[in-house]
DNA sequence: GCCAACGTTGGC
DNA sequence: GCCAACGTTGGC
């Protein structure tokens, strides 16, 4: 079992958007950047846990977690011309994109604001803080129970 | 809105 | 294969 990170903009799909879902499953697609891409079709499995973070807002932060349900498959929106994903260069029998299906598991008590990650001796390592721009990322167990602590959550 | 970081593209 | 130009992300 594995653990990651994945960044959104709430505008577009936040926590909320997750946990409204029909069966708070959602499509995790758009992913265009080729080391996310590779993370999300090589290592991203069913049964893995997810850190949702929102980016782009005045306080980005970790708000919540998912799990995986569905392990990578071709992302439907690079042959959809009308789709802002769509990418001409795909084609069905060798997509360039890929997407998972992930579902809301909880959104903390409250959330870890992106400063306060900085400032965390326990989170110094985190990829956030090294690959800002990396959409999915890798988080380690001890991050994982870090964050949950300092969100709140009482175990687990 | 600015700008740094960094990924991608394309000329050579 | 290098590297400059360009585009995008995302914090501030």
């Amino acid at each position: 079992m594995s653990i990651w990170l994945l960044k959104t903009e709430p505008a577009e799909c936040g926590i909320e958007d997750i946990r409204n879902a029909e069966g708070g499953v959602m499509r995790w697609d758009g992913i265009r950047n080729f080391q996310a891409r590779n993370m999300l079709r090589d290592r991203v499995a069913v049964g893995d846990l997810c850190l949702i973070y929102h980016s782009g807002v005045r306080e980005p932060a970790i708000v919540g977690s998912a799990d995986v349900v569905r392990a990578a498959y071709a992302d439907p929106a690079q042959f959809d011309p009308a789709s802002e994903y769509y990418d001409e260069r795909s084609r069905p029998e060798d997509p360039r994109w890929f997407c998972v299906d992930i579902r809301f598991r909880e959104r903390f008590p409250h959330p870890l604001p992106l400063a306060e990650i900085k400032r965390t001796a326990a989170l110094a390592a985190m990829v956030l803080l090294r690959q800002g721009r990396l959409s999915v990322q890798p988080v380690s167990e001890a991050e994982w129970r870090s964050i949950r602590g300092l969100c709140g959550v009482r175990r687990g």
